[in-house]
DNA sequence: AGATTTATTGGTAGCGCTACCGTTCCCTTG
DNA sequence: CAAGGGAACGGTAGCGCTACCAATAAATCT
């Protein structure tokens, strides 16, 4: 079926018989400094040569080249965003956020993957200063020392996204995970759970302060119990959720409540209970973190903490592009605070 | 909390006081054509020049700007890759496996979000190819003749990922939905079922081809019945699938199984089942698409056909790398095929 | 009317790097 | 020992665009 002709295609060399601003300056009889400008600033052009201009540029399908324009300029499109993880819904929908929040705008988003390895981090930033983004938006506000100083060196705005904390390299945009741990975790006493596990995969540093908000829960009501918690170093997931459910029950057996560090972690446990025959909520309570759509739909239906992911993105973005534009932002830091949602899974 | 000092950086002008080439070249006492060479092709510049060099390179910090090589080589290193979606798991996977199969490469990745339309696919080309990217890679078969133009211009590496299908642009890794769609309907005919319902989501191009997949199993039983098929526009969703499964059973109630365009949708109706009290698989068979990793967990757990994803993106990558080298992959067109995993949820 | 601003356009000079072609020097080879 | 070849390095000349200024014409002010 596959043509034979099928193959690599040949990378000539230079030029590439593209037309250049030369090109269009010369056919439309004006300068070439006119046509970048009808370009980028076209109300500074007047109407007439704009038109004349745009007709040349239309008739020869020139498409200025990004990298001259970023060399001159010293400034490329480009906004450089920094997640942890590709696989993780959370990211994913921050993602959409960023690309929905760019829309229509010139701009390209590159994403580095730093795999929750602050090496990874910087050498990616590195990377990415080396084309002097138009900006850039980093996850978290655990970054290396040397990271730290790159982006406090780097000559663009920066937004800190996921979480708020004290000193922001330049702006921020999250939420406070300790208290979305406490306040999940008090939901559950108060439904009347007493002991209530805690279930934790890829223990990142946001997951460790979801961890702190629950033991601080635990504690005022005093019922921590260092045997009701259970965490792996293993990525997130919903396989993950059943087996480390399954641990812990292992370690507490009378445990009557789970409050997992997020939602494919609470499925896999509301699927592991659904396997043995636990009720829930009625002999379990489980509850998740992130309120990711599925949560709603599972049977019984998932209590969780909803964060505002998409909103997120949408926001660093906007507030990137204020920066960009020279405007400071109303509020360099934003706490987008959470909501619990209170379902099925805890209301016995 | 936040310190008034957070703000907005300043973009300052051009250079930046970065060190450039010429700044290490000096200070190594060497041609700045040497320095160039001693960081692209180490192996031709001598041993001890290439050390002295280096050392330079890390006293200064040099860094070299990616804009400026991109203009003079005529080549950014970036590989640009256009995607319909980046809420769908499926392409989280491939882009994961783009990301990972990259790894310790120089090169860069730019996605760029389609939303399912041809129009965006040819504006985000144009965009790529401004930027003269070492390699493009681009979802499914169906561009416009325009954008198969572009493509066929380009003066880079192209390869066609998610389905095979005749004419190649370039490169071509995928499979063959109406196959799988094909595959697993007849699998759930041989389990027994007969009045096997489609519900599809988001019905694009793939989606299409799975569902003529679906009906020419049907005919071939003599089991094809217009009111077995329910789709609609709309993305699919856990929360689609419990809707539209409705809507299935509505229109068909004496429906005995459904083929779910994918994993999301098949979740979502098996939740709608629990929800009415129907036994999965004796009462109604499920079967998805793709295979997420959930299926296995569910409960029960849930019949869905496997699809490459992470391998995909994987190999598109290499076969990217392949040709950017200048080598000619060995199979420029290649079906990754698929697997039917039977379980519980179709298994009565 | 003369002075001063404002709008519109263009010329010049790079941005920091690499392709291309030399040049130099050392090593073979007949 | 001359001729030839290869390895190692460097100079020159851009890549295609935009920042910075200058120049001109038109508009506004005193």
């Amino acid at each position: 079926m596959p043509p034979v002709t099928a193959g690599v295609k040949a990378r000539s060399r230079r030029g590439g018989g593209r037309p250049t601003i030369a090109d269009v300056a010369s056919k439309a009889g004006v300068g070439a400094i006119t046509v970048s400008r009808a370009l980028r600033e076209p109300e500074r052009v007047s109407p007439r040569l704009r038109r004349q201009i745009m007709a040349v540029v239309d008739e020869l399908g020139y498409v200025p080249d990004r990298n001259a324009r970023a060399l001159a300029s010293a400034r490329a499109d480009v906004i450089g965003v920094l997640v942890p993880s590709l696989t993780n819904n959370v990211f994913a929908d921050v993602v959409r956020g960023i690309y929905e929040g760019l829309d229509q705008n010139h701009l390209q988003v590159q994403i580095g993957n730093t795999h929750y390895s602050q090496e990874a981090e910087e050498e990616l930033l590195q990377t990415f200063l080396s084309q002097r983004p138009s900006a850039l938006i980093v996850s978290g506000i655990d970054q290396s020392p040397a990271a730290t100083a790159l982006l406090e060196r780097a000559d663009c705005p920066v937004v800190q996204i996921m979480e708020t904390g004290p000193d922001p390299v330049d702006m921020m945009i999250g939420f406070s995970h300790y208290e979305g741990g406490r306040a999940a975790t008090r939901h559950l006493i108060e439904a009347g759970y007493r002991r209530v596990a805690f279930i934790g995969a890829r223990m990142d540093p946001r997951s460790e302060r979801r961890l702190a908000g629950y033991r601080a829960a635990m504690e005022e009501a005093g019922l921590f119990d260092e045997r009701l918690v259970t965490t792996t170093v293993r990525p997130s997931s919903v396989t993950t959720g059943s087996e480390l459910f399954r641990e812990a029950l292992a370690k507490a057996p009378a445990l009557d409540a789970a409050f997992c560090n997020n939602d494919d972690m609470a499925l896999g446990a509301l699927f592991e209970c659904h396997r043995q025959g636990r009720a829930v909520p009625s002999e379990i309570g489980i509850a998740g973190f992130n309120d990711l759509e599925m949560m709603q739909i599972a049977y019984p239906s998932l209590t969780s903490l909803r964060t505002y992911r998409y909103e997120m993105g949408r926001r660093a973005i906007a507030m990137a592009l204020e920066a960009i534009a020279g405007r400071r932002p109303a509020e360099p830091v934003v706490d987008l605070g959470f909501e619990l949602i209170v379902r099925e899974s805890t209301r016995r």
